[in-house]
DNA sequence: ACACGCGATGTTGACGTCAACATCGATCGC
DNA sequence: GCGATCGATGTTGACGTCAACATCGCGTGT
């Protein structure tokens, strides 16, 4: 009646006070004992571990971050977890950082107008994190940029040259060349691309890469379809590239669009790779049982989130900046979806 | 020379005191002023901001969170995060909990084994975090579970009963029986079953609910296929089913084995629908774009995400314990890979 | 004119941990 | 045998924030 108890319970647990009244000692011994130092007696470390595990003892990591100026933990700013590449690299970067003995705090935009990145920013104030990786493309956050907290490491996975960050991506360049010369050796007169978004970098960069591969073999370049990286995107695209009797070979800028192609060639009667041949990029997990099996890129997403976190924590402890991009080489995976050309009327 | 810089630099930004001296009042008017408390003299809060604008004061929330014993954060264990729903729900749960206030510490286990779970477990004793939502599947956390923090909030994704913990899912039954009573209702004799792998309590639910739905309405009930949701699993299953002519009818307990499964049926020349129908389970982005287009089962992943996360912060505020299992519906979705079977000797 | 109330602001201390320093007893070298 | 050394342990204070309490000044009602 007299006592109110508070709205929200706190479920404060033993500390190191309890469990040093408990073992008999001091509550700095039972730091040392927590912390794995060496000078401390054997049969007085058992008796403080009985202690801990007696009462379940946890150290609290507030009070540690507090006391060391550190929590120990990198922010990752991504937007929706829907695309593929942003998936894996938060899983290679998540094992990355876990075994540096770093926790992730995972900052989600929720939505990509720029009010919502920017206050996904200011919310990063507040983050409990060392350092941040930004997993969303850098056009999105363009205009937001500036309000990043200053002082803040920051390491940006994506493609832009424009940031004074230090960036780690997939040699999009590299890939996109793979792509297109695997395509011509096998002899066809040209490659068609299915591009990403325009607002992607990295959609950019592939873009670019093919027009110049075609361009130094002395090829012609054919306008260039721009989806979004969804099947549906793809899918709208294919049903304009299946009109056209010309095409006998298409680059799509990735895996899922390539799929919406396919899906559309295949409602034309267009088959593949008799009559036209699709490459993707990504090898996603499904690629190798699309119908048919997709020649793909390899991206190589763990080595990405390795080399992010790498940097990230760098500039953490010794205040490295790096600016030089890191490029994470791809690999052809050949399948059933590239053949040479059918000869036809030429 | 005589000053030893230390190893690891720490950034400590500017305290509330720092501010306050520049602003030339108390500490605890700014922190008045950060938590946007009402009574503090219009002119000293427009002081007190300036200040903190001039000095990039962020508020520090690991003194924060060891005064008030609260993280306002969220641990999520997540094994790999290839697995698509895995990886929908945890999109859904960080979003809830955004929404909420709450931060998300993501906690991968790095490997499957037992001890590296266990180990997951112990780590998660250290975790800045007011309680857990575990995303993996309950078969693997049996063994360990026993380990997890006492007194630690926690909920689970997943279909098992067996737990001591508030569990939300997608209601796996109702699924599975849509997609069967589907089937059936097209005109096919049986269905088989392409099922997840014997460890998950999902793949269980799903095929229970496929037997006993083929039981109710009098049918022959095929033997089970075992997979591993992975589409490699499905096209291993899918040469079975190919060979054996009195298949007309097949549900795959995930999207990812059915496009396994089209491509092995595509492989042998057994048409789909016409041949054989073929419905999945989950709904990804790519099913709308298989060839063909398949008929499935939609998860509502944002709200098993939304309930868990509610669930969680109920639990951690007040101290309930919702133990009424929470399942979430689902919705058939049709496509072009289910047709009546064709008339063919019967 | 006086007590009272109320809003704005300041002061104090505690949250849990751990580095730095202090202490104490034992072993060592000569 | 005696100071030096070393290892085990204890004591103190500070990290940044904010609830609780204290204070101060001004307007209000009678």
């Amino acid at each position: 009646m007299s006592a109110e108890e508070p709205a929200v319970r706190r479920r404060r647990g033993p500390s190191m006070a309890d469990v040093a009244r408990l073992a008999g000692v001091s509550g700095q011994t039972v730091s040392r004992v927590a912390n794995d130092r060496h000078n401390v007696d054997a049969a007085t470390r058992d008796r403080v571990q009985a202690a801990m595990r007696e009462l379940g003892y946890r150290p609290n990591s507030a009070a540690r971050a507090l006391r060391n100026g550190q929590f120990r933990s990198i922010g990752v700013i991504v937007f929706e977890l829907h695309s593929f590449g942003t998936t894996r690299t938060l899983d290679a970067v998540a094992a990355a950082a876990t075994i540096s003995g770093y926790a992730i705090n995972l900052l989600p935009v929720l939505d990509v107008n720029q009010s919502a990145v920017t206050n996904a920013f200011s919310r990063l104030g507040e983050q409990a994190v060392d350092g941040v990786i930004i997993l969303i493309e850098a056009h999105t956050l363009d205009e937001a940029g500036v309000l990043l907290p200053e002082g803040l490491p920051v390491v940006v996975v994506d493609s832009s040259a424009h940031y004074d960050y230090p960036i780690v991506d997939t040699n999009q360049a590299q890939g996109a060349r793979l792509a297109t010369e695997h395509l011509l050796d096998l002899g066809h007169e040209t490659v068609w691309h299915l591009g990403g978004p325009p607002t992607s970098f990295a959609a950019d960069r592939r873009r670019r890469s093919w027009e110049l591969t075609l361009k130094q073999r002395g090829r012609e370049v054919p306008p260039v379809l721009d989806g979004d990286w969804t099947p549906g995107s793809g899918y709208e695209a294919g049903r304009e590239l299946a009109a056209n009797p010309d095409v006998t070979a298409v680059f799509a800028a990735n895996d899922q669009m390539a799929l919406g192609l396919l899906r559309a060639l295949h409602e034309r009667g267009r088959v593949v790779p008799h009559d036209i041949s699709v490459i993707g990029f990504d090898d996603m997990e499904e690629a190798a049982h699309f119908w048919p099996p997709l020649t793909t890129i390899r991206q190589n997403f763990a080595e990405v989130g390795r080399l992010s976190v790498d940097a990230l924590i760098r500039e953490i402890q010794a205040g490295e900046h790096h600016h030089d991009p890191v490029a994470v080489p791809t690999k052809l995976v050949v399948r059933s979806s590239t053949a040479p050309p059918r000869k036809s009327a030429s």
